[in-house]
DNA sequence: CGGATGTTTGACTCGAATCAAAAACGGTGG
DNA sequence: CCACCGTTTTTGATTCGAGTCAAACATCCG
């Protein structure tokens, strides 16, 4: 059955055995939001772990002068960005669906009872939010540090990387990468103009991007 | 026993009996560190969790242009900022002591072990981690969005509050806070300068900071 | 096809970085 | 306890990256 499939998805639950996905099916919800919907927003009770089973989502705070910034996108198997899951707190971001996308959810008490009875699944939600301690670092030493331009030229050749291409369609419009670099839609665009003029990349429609090279741009200051 | 400090200092063995405590005692590794000296760089094997027993750490990452940036000041109790842990992985960050400074550790394999044996420590570590991505991802916001005034302001208006008075000292050198906060000291210097003039704060000798008007210091764009 | 949404380009402004030098501070040893 | 030296901080002058505003242009989708 198709909705069985989130629980399989996750990564956090891929040293359990198949009786015990069955269990934690059983108690799993699903939900499906159309794009542009919010799926949460802050100050919302943060009651349950989600996991996207199918779509992207972008994961973003709104700064006190009423700005964004785009924290994570949360692709097909991810689960949600809030940390605080474990204790009793409010969220402090929002979630919007950019494409439909499907979504499953256990509630918190019912994922702490999992957690305490299978303790390689807080292993593994540990290793997560490592991994997202370790990107967000990133980021910010990088937006606090590095002018645009390096930073998009860093982005261009890791999500390259990550595809493991040299041509690849950009995931989010200008102004969602915009917020998650720090910067504005305007100053994307320039940049990009700027790496075609120096022949590092070669734009092409439907927001492709070709990278001709890549040495170069990781040079980019 | 003075040593046994650090194991009870910590919040992440609270519900912990005293016997389980004397066997966590036991498996501890005690390390002092003189001012100034580092703890560990980049690059450096990631093989045990750090307490900090009594000091002060700074925790800062380099970016590709060689600046620095300050991630997080690990006090008297905080566990090592490095995510991690629970993965075959090398750090990404370095740790200098900036007081002279008592660590105790963990190896990774006896900490893993007593993670299985107690989940509840596997849940306190998920809430201090929980803790820390909540405040990078506050912080990313604010030096991606907000002006150098209004990150200052509100770094002054946080240290206030979590000291619970409004004259205190700044506990880092004007250096280490610009990096923190992503500017420069040159910076920080005239802004404070300036919130003086406004007669928002009154600066005292010893790097002391008072505050005299917090509500219109939060109002700082 | 047409309107809305997203993108590009241009002109302008401004915040904050940089560079340089003076001033203040703080720890050390005599 | 004070004088001294290195470090930190302040102040000033200048530069520059990137944000803002506005308008033209492209693209997408119903």
């Amino acid at each position: 059955m198709a909705e069985h499939e989130c629980v399989q998805l996750v990564p956090i639950f891929s040293e359990l055995g198949s009786e015990q996905l069955d269990i934690i099916e059983s108690i799993v919800r699903h939900h499906h939001y159309p794009a542009g919907s919010t799926l949460f927003g802050a100050d919302d009770p943060l009651d349950s772990l989600m996991i996207v089973a199918y779509g992207q989502v972008k994961v973003y705070q709104l700064a006190a002068n009423g700005r964004e910034q785009l924290l994570y996108l949360l692709q097909t198997g991810d689960i949600d960005g809030e940390a605080a899951l474990f204790e009793n707190q409010r969220r402090t971001s929002f979630g919007e669906a950019l494409v439909p996308t499907d979504v499953c959810s256990i509630r918190r008490s019912d994922f702490q009872d999992l957690m305490q009875k299978y303790p390689s699944i807080s292993i593994k939600v540990l290793n997560v939010f490592g991994k997202r301690l370790n990107q967000l670092e990133r980021q910010t030493t990088s937006t606090a540090t590095e002018s645009v331009e390096a930073r998009l030229a860093n982005y261009i050749t890791e999500t390259a990387a990550a595809l493991k291409t040299y041509t690849f369609k950009l995931s989010l419009k200008k102004k969602d990468l915009a917020t998650f670099l720090g910067t504005t839609p305007e100053s994307i665009s320039r940049k990009l103009a700027l790496f075609e003029r120096q022949g590092l990349i070669t734009q092409k429609p439907g927001k492709v991007i070709e990278i001709n090279d890549a040495d170069q741009l990781l040079l980019t200051e």
